[in-house]
DNA sequence: TACCCGGAAGCTCG
DNA sequence: ACGAGCTTCCGGGT
């Protein structure tokens, strides 16, 4: 039986899940503390389901399925910690599972219980806990502590390292309640983001060519190299009890170790690298994938972005602006310094929330609008992002703007930034046909050396797989086994989908994969073949690049530059556009045939290997699968 | 209730 | 030491 509250000694915080934790329930007839937990675990898997279905319903915070299992364990041994309390499931198996363990340090409260989010089932023995309880589940922001547990065995979440701040001390895995982040949820994220992000996205990726976290062997190492949490987080272990500066005494959360210095910006005055305005700091949160569960654009081509955790998106902006402060960032000032933006137009209002919508870039460019202008007018790209001209297209007046600007009661003058470089830019003759020149021009290199890139990755993976000795011979020893397998129908040559069958078939009778078989054969007796690791990531790079994509790519640069020739015409005599329209024709030329090449190749390779008509993501993705499931099988690959 | 808005004043840092 | 760029606080609105 449950003492009387008056003497509690000890408090329950659960903290999780993105929930408030601010429901303190007292209840005298509870049997036990688990079951009053289990309870409070219900309330707030609730309230984060109902928190969670009302949203937009491809959020990457989505969960499946959240689901409570309670462990009836008593406390009466000596144990910190119990079975799951509760677990999220999500696609069926990842899992994360919250144990309650115990822990006396801590500065406010002289004996306070611990939640701790992990992803381990199987909990070591620990102390018992005190005779009595005070039932209450309260917040207690400043004092709470928790770590989050690596987990050490390969689950999902296991590749989701990047966001994980590694539990090596209590000290850098602050998680703060009120800063209601869940962890949960960034796990989720990074879950359903990971297959993406160690693979190389031509689309997406910001740089170029990132093959860095392409491969398979770096991948699986660092697995296994996460540091396994250490349960031994002995209540003994001090860190709440350490004295700190002041300056040291926020309590840091749920984010990772960032190096701050990558948010750094190259002022444009004085060419020093600095901190981040916060408009920078926005930019920059907003184009990194890696915080896409932070923040994210709903429509980037409008400039309009919405916080997801807002707390976790003021706390980085408070580690990134590096202010002295004691007080802690929160959305409501992070919110007040945007709606700063507002006036300078830097930023402007939305009718949703959490949401806001960027401006024109110029309003942080430091140029008159009637600099930018002439600046187009001239076709200076010197003062023209890529952003700006995209932005200046987007909101070009339409009919009856144009109308109100003609019968304009007030002075020019008085006419706010934005709309005085609108009022510039349609007084410019073929305002339109030159915003789409710029255009062009600012994004033709980049795009040449895209496609180019592309092309050189299909190129060389075509030409690997095409000389290989080692896939020949990798292809005959899993022909000669599926003949031998299936001895009634002998195959003369493997088709496109027998291989890409191969990887998770198994032999009838002794269920032993296939690729067991074929690993072992390569052990034993042709171990060149797994001499292919280098030209995997060609492969599994080439997976990712649809041909055809390519192909109506170039085909657009092409009408658009043709579009242009007509227009050159029209526009005041221009040496330099005239020389990149030159330039652009013969690289256009360049890479038109270098695309029939890279065409003829691929088809030359596919051919060679089955006569199936397919794509190129498809047709590399086989082999790059075929490559990984032997490298499964021989992690020394 | 939780968020949005913008005034007022204070603070930090280059 | 000055001022841009926030930060902190807050009363009022939806």
């Amino acid at each position: 039986m449950l003492p009387s509250s008056d003497e509690s000694d000890v408090q329950f915080q659960l903290y999780f899940l993105d929930c408030d934790s601010d429901s303190i329930i007292r209840l005298s007839n509870d049997k036990s503390i688990m079951n009053h937990l289990f309870r409070s675990a219900t309330n707030k898997v609730h309230k984060f389901e109902k928190i969670y279905q009302r949203k937009e319903s491809n959020r990457v915070t989505d969960i499946d399925q959240l689901s409570l299992s309670y462990n009836p364990t008593s406390f009466s041994s000596k144990t910190t910690t119990r079975h799951p309390s509760i677990e999220i499931t999500k696609n069926e198996n990842s899992k994360i599972s919250i144990p309650i363990i115990k822990s006396e340090s801590s500065t406010q409260s002289p004996s306070l219980i611990e939640v701790k989010t992990d992803t381990k089932v199987l909990i070591p023995k620990a102390p018992p806990l005190p005779n009595s309880f005070d039932l209450a589940i309260k917040s207690q922001s400043k004092s709470l502590k928790t770590a989050l547990i690596s987990p050490n065995q390969e689950t999902l979440w296991s590749k989701s390292t990047s966001f994980l701040p590694v539990g090596r001390s209590m000290e850098s895995t602050k998680f703060d309640p009120a800063k209601d982040d869940g962890y949960a949820i960034t796990m989720l994220d990074c879950d359903q983001n990971s297959d993406k992000e160690i693979f190389y996205d031509p689309i997406n990726s910001d740089s170029i060519f990132n093959f860095g976290s392409v491969e398979i062997a770096d991948f699986m190492t660092n697995i296994q190299e996460q540091p396994t949490f250490d349960f031994d987080l002995s209540p003994a272990s001090p860190p709440m009890k350490k004295p700190r500066k002041k300056k040291q005494n926020r309590i840091l959360s749920n984010l990772p170790h960032i190096d701050v210095r990558e948010w750094f910006v190259t002022d444009e005055t004085s060419g020093r690298s600095r901190r981040p305005l916060l408009h920078e700091f926005l930019r920059q949160l907003l184009n990194n994938k890696n915080y896409s569960h932070i923040a994210t654009y709903i429509d980037r081509s409008k400039g309009i972005f919405r916080f997801y955790q807002k707390n976790t998106a003021a706390e980085l902006w408070q580690r990134v602006k590096g202010r002295n402060s004691d007080s802690v960032m929160t959305y409501e000032k992070l919110a007040r310094a945007i709606r700063y933006y507002y006036s300078s137009g830097i930023i402007h209002p939305t009718p949703g929330r959490f949401t806001f919508q960027f401006g024109i870039i110029l309003a942080f460019n430091k140029r008159s609008p009637i600099e930018i202008a002439e600046a187009i007018k001239t076709f200076n790209l010197e003062l023209i992002s890529v952003e700006l001209i995209q932005h200046l297209i987007q909101y070009i007046p339409n009919d009856t703007e144009i109308d109100a600007f003609r019968h304009l009661s007030i002075d020019k003058e008085q006419l706010s930034p934005a709309d005085r470089l609108m009022y510039e830019i349609i007084q410019i003759p073929l305002y339109m046909e030159r915003l789409n020149t710029i255009k062009f021009k600012l994004i033709f290199a980049d795009n040449y050396h895209l496609l180019n890139d592309q092309m050189h990755v299909i190129n060389e993976a075509c030409s690997f797989l095409y000389q290989s000795n080692h896939i020949k011979k990798l292809l005959e020893i899993i022909l000669s086994i599926v003949n031998h397998l299936n001895p009634t129908i002998i195959h003369q040559v493997l088709t496109l989908d027998d291989l890409s069958k191969i990887y998770d078939l198994k032999t009838s009778k002794t269920h032993i994969p296939i690729m067991n078989i074929v690993s072992e054969i390569c052990n034993d007796r042709h171990s060149e073949i797994f001499d292919i690791k280098e030209n995997y990531k060609s492969i599994l790079s080439a997976s990712k690049i649809d041909l055809t994509l390519i192909k109506s790519e170039i085909e657009q640069m092409k009408q658009e530059f043709e579009q242009i020739e007509l227009w050159i015409n029209k526009f005041e005599g221009n040496i330099q556009i005239q020389k990149f329209l030159h330039d652009c024709q013969h690289k256009l030329h360049e890479i038109i045939q270098y695309y029939e090449i890279t065409n003829d190749q691929f088809h030359k390779t596919v051919s060679y290997f089955t006569k199936e008509i397919t794509t190129s993501t498809r047709f590399f993705s086989i082999f790059a699968n075929l490559i990984h499931s032997l490298k499964i099988k021989h992690p020394t690959l």
